[in-house]
DNA sequence: GCTATTGTTCGAATAATATCGAACTATCAA
DNA sequence: TTGATAGTTCGATATTATTCGAACAATAGC
C-alpha cells in the first residue's frame, strides 16, 4: 500500500495529541504498544472490525503518536517515544505511569 | 447559586482529563489559572458568550481539573493542581510546560 | 424591593466523531 | 494467476460536542 502521512516532530500539536489519547480505544492501543513494543493491527484490534481500528491508528499516526511502516502485507505500528519526548517532555511517560 | 459537582481525586479519570485539555478554548483557560493562580469565569473569556465559557468551564470542572467555589455573584476557579498530581504524576506540569 | 452583575441552564442548530459493512488495494505464496 | 491475508477507503448512521441566544437564578448594593 502507500506511505503514511507522519508529521514531523515540529509539526505535533499538544491538542491532537491529548485527543487522540482522550479516547479509551486509542489509549489502550497506545499502552500496549508501550507494553510489547511494537504491533500489527490486527493484534491489537480487540474483536473490533478492522475499519474501526484503521480509523483508529489513522488518528493515532496522523497526531504523531504512532509511525506505521509497511511489512509485507501487514502494517508495523510502534510508538513515537522519542518524538513525543522531544516535543512534550514528561508527557507520554506520565500518560503511561497511569494504572490501566 | 448552587454548589458544584466536583468529583473526588480517587475519581478523575485519564480519558477525561486529556479530553478536556483537547480543547484550544479549555487549555487556554487552564494556562491561564496556571499563570494567575485563579480567576473568575469573566476573566478568561477572550469575548466569547457566557454560556459557551460555562460549558467549557463545566467540562474542565466535571473532568476534575478545576474547583469553582462561589465568590459573592462570580465564580472563582482554580487548578486542582495537587489532585492531580496525585491522580497522574507529572501530567499536568508535562502539560503546563509546552510553550503556548 | 429594585437593579446590575455573574454565571447557569435550556433549546436548537451545526459540526465532528465513532462505528461498521462492503468494496477495494497491496502483498505474499503456491 | 489464483487465493489468502492485512489493511484502507467509502458511505451511511448514530452519537456526541460545540456554539450561542434567551430565559433563569443568586448575590451585592443602593
Amino acid at each position: 500500500m502507500r506511505q503514511f502521512r507522519h508529521p514531523p516532530t515540529s509539526e505535533i500539536q499538544l491538542e491532537s495529541v491529548l485527543y487522540a489519547l482522550s479516547d479509551p480505544v486509542r489509549l489502550s492501543i497506545v499502552r500496549k504498544l508501550a507494553l510489547e513494543g511494537e504491533a500489527t493491527c490486527a493484534a491489537l484490534d480487540g474483536g473490533r472490525p478492522k475499519s474501526s481500528m484503521s480509523h483508529h491508528f489513522r488518528v493515532l499516526r496522523e497526531s504523531g503518536i504512532v509511525k506505521t511502516r509497511n511489512d509485507g502485507t501487514s502494517h508495523m505500528n510502534e510508538l513515537r517515544r522519542s518524538d513525543l519526548e522531544e516535543a512534550f517532555p514528561g508527557l507520554l511517560t506520565a500518560v503511561l505511569a497511569v494504572p490501566n
